[in-house]
DNA sequence: AACCCGGGGTC
DNA sequence: GACCCAGGGTT
């Protein structure tokens, strides 16, 4: 079956022209100034789902602050947070410390290097583990992103749905038989870096491609039909009050929220759901959920934040209270200094200007 | 297998 | 707007 896809395929003279153009072409990243086992690690957890040009500096940040596995084992949660603060998937951050802590306890800090260790911990995935067993280990271990699946599908013209997990596994076994055994972290992360410079989504640059004779999709000119992937539904919509909260020492009431779900163990300025109550009945809940006593104010703006799977509709309101604290573990009462220490979502970024 | 989980860049 | 991105966890 498997067999069937790679029959005439080249394998060696594709590693080999593929290798041949890394050497000489690949990109200087923070991350491949060496084989560390930790930067590989951070660096593969923050490009999950993010362009290389955001990580890049929040890369330098973090191994800045943590420079070890130790570092990040023996921080504070929060901090870990803040240093995560605009790059989203937050449940990533949370993962990696659990992850790296359970490597300074289980593993003497020592970061695992077979498949089982490694795929056992927290936020590691099938693609990670590759990924940290090839680049830091030099194991033939494939590591099958969207790039990898971009490349491979036009190479060897495959027509099944990417977004099935079959699918996936298809290029698993494909990789795992054309991986360079001799250089699996060149060669797994050549694959990435064509994927990135050359063998782009649209308008793919064929005629600079180093392994354009091997590919099946361009002798036959349907490169840009390849991959074939299924669309995803479009966002949910939710509104919300966001109430700009100022007691009388001028102060200003943010929440944490819950420690699992959107946003996780991130802060805010509270919000209410317009979907159960109008914007005349927003002090009434408020008060309900957390016994706090407010006085609306004027209509600040409105923002609009998308998410990948829903739509955040936020209509922005001053207000102030005359309590002076609340006995709800999730408010805080903070100067307007103080409120930058917190880590919060790009969403509520957008009305500190209101402060 | 389907859904949840961010944010930014591009066309 | 729609789509994409060095995916993983939960149900």
């Amino acid at each position: 079956m498997r067999a069937q896809i790679l029959q005439d395929f080249n394998s060696f003279g594709f590693q080999y022209d593929l290798l041949d153009w890394y050497y000489e072409n690949k990109r200087n990243l923070p991350w491949r100034e060496s084989q560390d086992p930790y930067k590989v690690w951070v660096s593969e957890i923050m490009l999950q789902q993010t362009k290389v040009d955001t990580v890049i500096p929040y890369f330098e940040r973090f191994l800045t602050k943590f420079p070890t596995v130790y570092d990040l084992a023996k921080a504070d949660e929060q901090d870990v947070l803040k240093t995560w603060e605009g790059l989203g998937y937050y449940s990533r951050a949370r993962n990696l410390q659990s992850a790296v802590k359970e490597v300074v306890e289980k593993y003497g800090g020592k970061i695992p290097d077979t498949p089982d260790e490694l795929g056992s911990l927290k936020g590691v995935g099938p693609y990670t583990k590759g990924a940290i067993l090839s680049i830091a280990y030099n194991q033939p271990e494939p590591a099958v992103d969207g790039n990898v699946m971009r490349v491979f599908s036009r190479v060897l013209k495959i027509e099944e749905d990417i977004a099935k997990a079959k699918t996936k596994k298809t290029f698993e076994s494909v990789v795992r038989e054309v991986i360079s055994k001799e250089d699996p972290s060149s060669f797994n992360q050549a694959i990435m870096d064509l994927g990135a410079t050359i063998c782009t989504p649209t308008s793919p640059a064929c005629l600079l491609c180093p392994v354009q004779e091997y590919c099946r999709a361009f002798a036959e000119g349907v490169q840009e039909d390849l991959p074939i992937k299924t669309k995803a539904k479009k966002q949910k919509k939710k509104s919300y009050a966001v109430l700009m909260i100022k007691d009388e020492a001028g102060r200003y009431i943010i929440e944490k929220r819950p420690d699992n779900g959107l946003l996780a163990n991130l802060w805010q300025f509270p919000m209410i759901p317009l979907d159960e109550v109008t914007v005349d009945h927003v002090s009434d809940w408020l008060y309900k959920e957390y016994g706090l006593s407010v006085k609306l104010g004027e209509k600040l703006g409105d923002i609009s934040h998308v998410f990948s799977h829903l739509k955040w509709e936020l209509v922005v309101y001053a207000a102030v209270t005359s309590d002076a604290k609340s006995e709800d573990e999730r408010l805080k009462f903070v100067d307007k200094q103080e409120v930058e220490e917190y880590p919060f979502p790009v969403s509520h970024q957008k009305m500190m200007k209101y402060l």
